[in-house]
DNA sequence: TGACAATATCCTTGTAGACGGATATGGTTC
DNA sequence: GAACCATATCCGTCTACAAGGATATTGTCA
């Protein structure tokens, strides 16, 4: 009960519900990729991200300069949510239109 | 997305997620019902009914003094989440207790 | 109509967390 | 080691909402 709550929580904010759904698309994102998606400031996306993380919904992993973000296949219970999310998600048009910024921006990290 | 954000909310509080879980079970349970399940003060169960009502999560009947609350079967994207929530949560602890608190309780509404 | 029962709302206090500019951190390169 | 880049954290401000006792509301019944 105490973990659904915590998931939820995660789960009830339009910024990180847009970075979850970047991710489950793409994979592995460095945060300058998050940042031209979504169109934030850095400190907004990064403290997001601290949160995503520390919830345990993503990993991270550092290369070089570059910190990159992937879901955490670990966590059962967001496993068990994904159908839902990329069933009712994948579709909506903050969801494409930031997967659209993702590939207009030329990324050096690579 | 919004939509999304909305639900998300409303399922991340514990209380919330006890009377949901108690509504899929029973199907449609009056106040004093769920605060003998809960054993939370009148007021806090109130409350919480008041934000799944207007978060369109639950309907309400009113029959004389009582008011029976019950699932709102045309919130759509709840209907998708049942499954998960079912299959989850059904098995806690805590939903099992409030149950048993339920069963116990001789009430007079019927 | 007055007493009462079930439920809703009010009130005060406390906490979580969102925002984004400014600053700090840690790694790279010359 | 100095300049620089990607990212994290700090800071002050603001809003949402949780708690539960006290009070209001609404319907019933004698």
């Amino acid at each position: 009960m105490k973990s659904h709550v915590q998931l939820f929580k995660t789960l009830a904010d339009e910024t990180r519900l847009r970075i979850l759904m970047l991710l489950y698309a793409e994979g592995e994102l460095c945060v300058c990729d998050i940042i031209a998606a979504l169109l934030l400031p850095q400190s907004t996306v990064s403290r997001h991200l601290a949160y995503l993380k520390k919830s345990a919904t993503v990993i991270d992993r550092r290369e070089g300069l570059w910190i990159y973000y992937s879901i955490n296949r670990s966590h059962l219970l967001l496993e068990e949510m994904e159908p839902f999310l990329r069933r009712t998600l994948q579709e909506s048009s903050v969801t494409t239109s930031d997967q659209k910024h993702l590939q207009h921006y030329d990324h050096n990290c690579a």
